[in-house]
DNA sequence: TACTGTCTGTATGATACCTTACATAACGGC
DNA sequence: GCCGTTATGTAAGGTATCATACAGACAGTA
C-alpha cells in the first residue's frame, strides 16, 4: 500500500524526494514525536495510522486528528517552524515512509505541485481539529466514539480494530467506564461487537446513522481538499 | 495600529502586496465569510478581533481560534484550496486590512519571508483549534472563561471588552445561565467588573490564576513561531 | 491446574452543566 | 416619564458524565 500524498506527485518530483524516504515498520502505542519538541522527520503513513494528541498539564491526552495513508504528519512544522505542536502516537501499527524535513523542504520549495499538496493537507487537518473541538463541546459519547470507529476503519481499511477501551476512553478524553457503557449499547444494536481490545465493525451503516455529523463534515472538507480517498 | 505580520515584511514585499490592500472597517459581529465557501480576500486585522467558529447542524457555534492584529485570517486557504473551512465572525469592531487571494498569492509565492510568515502563523491557529479541543473537554467553564477574556484583552489591547453573556456562552459552547454563574463568581471576586454588556477586566493576574493552562500554552506557540506579540 | 495480569461489567454517589421558566433591572426611543 | 427591548439574575429538576471501587471473565504463563 501507498501513500495518498506521495502518489500523487510526478515521477519527477518522487525521484528527488525519494533519496529522502526510508519506510519503518512502527507498533501501536509508538511516540513519533513529543509537544513542543524539535522534530527531524516528516511521517507519510502507508500502513499504519497516527494521532495528534494534545496533552494537558493533568496527563489527560486529547486527540485533535488522525492520519493514515491519506496524508502526512508534520509537513508544516517541516516547511518552517521545526518545532511539533502536539504528540503523534502511532494508533494502529504499520509502515510509515519517514522523510527528512530538509529533504522536503528542499524538494517542496522546487515543486509547486507538492507545496500545493501539502498546504491543501494542512487544512484538512486543521479541519479535523476545529471538528474536534466542536464535537467534544456539543455530542455525547456515543456519536463520538462512532466516529471515531468509522474514521479508524476508513483509515486502517480493516473492519477490525485493535483497540482495549482504555484506550479509546483516553481518545475521546473520557472515562473508561463510560467507553463501557457506550460499547455495550452499540454491541448490543448490533452495530460492533469486541472482546479483550479487538473490535469488530459488524454494521457500518448503522454507526454512521448514530455518528455525529463530524465524521462526514471532516471527509467532505478532506474530499474538496484532496478529493475521493478512496 | 499596524498588523503584526504585514509589519515584518521587508519593504519590497509590503510595497509588492501594497496594491492589492484596502482598509476597511467592521462592525461587532459582522461575517467575513461562511464555513465552505469560496473565499475571495484574505484579512489582515489591525483594530479588529476575528473569531473562527464551527456551525454545527444543530445551529449551535463552537469557536476555534480568534486573531487580532497578530496575525491573518483566511491566509492558507488563499495559498490553496480557497474555499474557507470555518464562519470568520468579527468579535470586536475595528479595522481590517482586506487583500485579494491573489494578490496574496503571488505575492508569497515570490517572497519567501512572506510565505515563511503564512506557513509558522498558519501553525499559531492550528495550535489555537487543537488547545480548544482540549479545553473544551476537559476544563470547567469558569477556567474556559477566563481564559477567553485574557485572549480578548490581549488582542484587543483594551480592559474593557463589550460582550453580552448571550455573546460569550455561544462563544465557549455553553449555557447563557452558565455563564451568568461564572461571570457572577469572578465579579465577586474583584477580578472583572460587567454590566450590559459591557466588560471590565480589573484583575489580569487574577483571571491568569483563574484560567486554564490553554492561555498560556497557545501563547506560547504563538511566540515561538513568531516572536512576541506585545 | 493454579496464578497473574489485563480487560470488561456494574454499582453508587457526586457534580458540572443543561433546560426551562420566570423575575428583575437597565437602556433607548418616543 | 413611559414602555418596549435587551441584559442579567435566579430557581428547580433533569441528565450526562465523573470518580471510585470492586467483581467477574478471559489470556498467557508456570
Amino acid at each position: 500500500m501507498m501513500n495518498l500524498l506521495l502518489s500523487q506527485l510526478s515521477q519527477g518530483d518522487f525521484k528527488r524526494l525519494e533519496p529522502y524516504l526510508k519506510v519503518t515498520s512502527f507498533k501501536q502505542h509508538s511516540v513519533l514525536f513529543e509537544a513542543e519538541q524539535e522534530i527531524k522527520h516528516v511521517y507519510f503513513p502507508t500502513g499504519a495510522v497516527v494521532s495528534l494528541v494534545v496533552t494537558l498539564a493533568s496527563g489527560e491526552t486529547v486527540e485533535a486528528a488522525m492520519v493514515g495513508a491519506d496524508g502526512v504528519v508534520g509537513a508544516s512544522a517541516a516547511l518552517d517552524g521545526r518545532i511539533s505542536l502536539s504528540r503523534g502516537i502511532v494508533q494502529l501499527a504499520g509502515d510509515i515512509i519517514i522523510c527528512s524535513i530538509d529533504g522536503l523542504k528542499s524538494t517542496a520549495l522546487q515543486s509547486p505541485k507538492l507545496l500545493s499538496l501539502l498546504i491543501r493537507h494542512e487544512q484538512t487537518v486543521y479541519a479535523q481539529a476545529q471538528q474536534s473541538a466542536a464535537c467534544l463541546a456539543a455530542h455525547h459519547v456515543q456519536a463520538r466514539l462512532c466516529r471515531w470507529l468509522l474514521r479508524a476503519r476508513d483509515l486502517s481499511g480493516s473492519d477490525t480494530l485493535l483497540f482495549t477501551q482504555e484506550y479509546l476512553a483516553e481518545m475521546l478524553a473520557v472515562q473508561r467506564t463510560s467507553v463501557t457503557i457506550v460499547a455495550h449499547t452499540l454491541q448490543s444494536a448490533g452495530l460492533i461487537k469486541y472482546a479483550r481490545g479487538k473490535i469488530q465493525i459488524l454494521d457500518a451503516d448503522g454507526l454512521q446513522d448514530g455518528a455525529c455529523e463530524c465524521y462526514s463534515t471532516v471527509k467532505r472538507h478532506y474530499e474538496r481538499l484532496l478529493g475521493p480517498a478512496t
